[in-house]
DNA sequence: TCGGCGCATTAACCTAGGTTAACGCCTCTC
DNA sequence: GAGAGGCGTTAACCTAGGTTAATGCGCCGA
């Protein structure tokens, strides 16, 4: 609802990836400074929608900061896991527009976020006048191929405790710190119904394994805040890693 | 083993696809042909692998008749899943090709299968002069993950008798055959035991599935051969359809 | 200030599916 | 013809996780 501007922040979202290595950095400072200027940034609520599910895909949503889900629910509304989460940096409704699909899954903000809204026809049009662009794309795409079958891999073959342990090594690399004492202290950026619906599990199944995970000595939780007194001991444990 | 030219078999897999619709349709004729040059066609006798988990993707796998299997296992070997088929007129090895990355599953041949092999060379410089093909890979990509979603989604959320439901509609699609009194029948080209990998669930389980299906009278089980009486009644009561 | 709502937790109970083991059957090989 | 090995099935048993229901807590809005 309220305007970047309103706020006295400079709509330079796509310029700054210039520096860093996203696929957009592959374009030229005057194309990501003529995307910036039609983009149109906002900052959007706690537990408002960015999209919804089977609405068409409009554009896409660069998340400059804050916190945002991806939920998929069955025809008849219920059983709603969170398929993926987009941190500061990331962006959504890329899929849907270069599938030529509608949205698959709903976007939920979960942290108050400030997002900026390209259009379908800018990208479509930065697109025809990029092949390295495109091929960049297709490269990740191709590459998140081949991370939702390890999802789906997981999913079918790992127990809920594994899965909160691969979850927590997500949180550790992106909001981890470290306690005086050198154990690993995680401020969970989600409420533990969202991370039960992350897993794909009911929230009283989260409950459960977190106060096992409590009572034999591998973390402590205390509201979303975890305290992991070895965590490659836990991840080890657990279940070995994944890393392909 | 054995070439193609040996059987008398030409090598045109790729100028075939000219006339049909699949992603290489957009190149020329002679695009297309130039790649059935350096292609080579073998057959692949059952029990054989194509290639295996975590080999360098080497390059693209035509299979022109046939079936093959892609599985997936755990770090230790056990485990396995059959994440996909590849029935004639699909490619294997095009997703790790192009995130450049090596093969995250294993492809086994199911059934006797004539399969032509086009190097990884050979196509990055077929995708480097054509825009239009690498820009209709990216929209299949797009869509090949909007499926896994709802791959991971469908094995979070349905029960095995669903998914099995599912799975039989994809044979339906492509190996069905009506009875005379209207019936669907299905010869299917798998092992029990496999179908039970592609649903990421022990034979046993499957066992049980099946013959709870048969005494609820939904259809009759002999074999590989599956009697539906009503195969809408039986996709509609167990699991509606997630065509989305 | 109070009521209500959504999160979190716990406990009791239930069930789908994994595990183990045994058996029949087929096919392939020696 | 005998054995071996793979498939498919059944049965008995076990466990992870879903379901239901009750309680406490914190937050927000009237």
């Amino acid at each position: 609802m309220v305007r970047c501007e309103d706020q006295g922040l400079k709509d330079d979202c796509f310029v700054r990836q210039y520096r860093q290595t996203t696929e957009w950095s592959v374009l030229s400072k005057d194309e990501l400074r003529r995307i910036d200027e039609v983009a149109v940034c906002r900052i959007h609520k706690v537990g408002t929608d960015v999209f919804r599910e089977g609405e068409p895909c409009r554009g896409i949503y660069y998340v400059r900061n804050g916190l945002v889900g991806v939920r998929k629910s069955d025809p008849e509304g219920n059983s709603v896991i969170l398929w993926r989460l987009a941190f500061p940096g990331n962006t959504l409704g890329l899929r849907p527009l270069l599938a030529e699909e509608s949205h698959r899954g709903g976007a939920e903000v979960l942290e108050t976020s400030t997002i900026c809204f390209v259009s379908v026809s800018v990208i479509r049009d930065v697109l025809k006048n990029s092949p390295a662009l495109e091929h960049r794309f297709l490269q990740s795409a191709a590459r998140a191929l081949g991370d939702a079958e390890e999802a789906y891999f997981e999913s079918v073959t790992q127990s809920v405790r594994t899965r909160l342990a691969h979850v927590l090594s997500i949180f550790k690399d992106h909001s981890g710190r470290t306690a005086d004492d050198g154990s690993l202290v995680l401020d969970l950026p989600l409420t533990w119904r969202n991370i039960s619906a992350l897993i794909g599990v009911r929230p009283e199944s989260m409950s459960r394994v977190i106060r096992k995970l409590d009572d034999e000595g591998w973390a402590h939780f205390s509201g979303r805040t975890v305290y992991v007194r070895d965590f490659d001991g836990l991840v080890g444990e657990i279940g070995p890693d994944r890393v392909v």
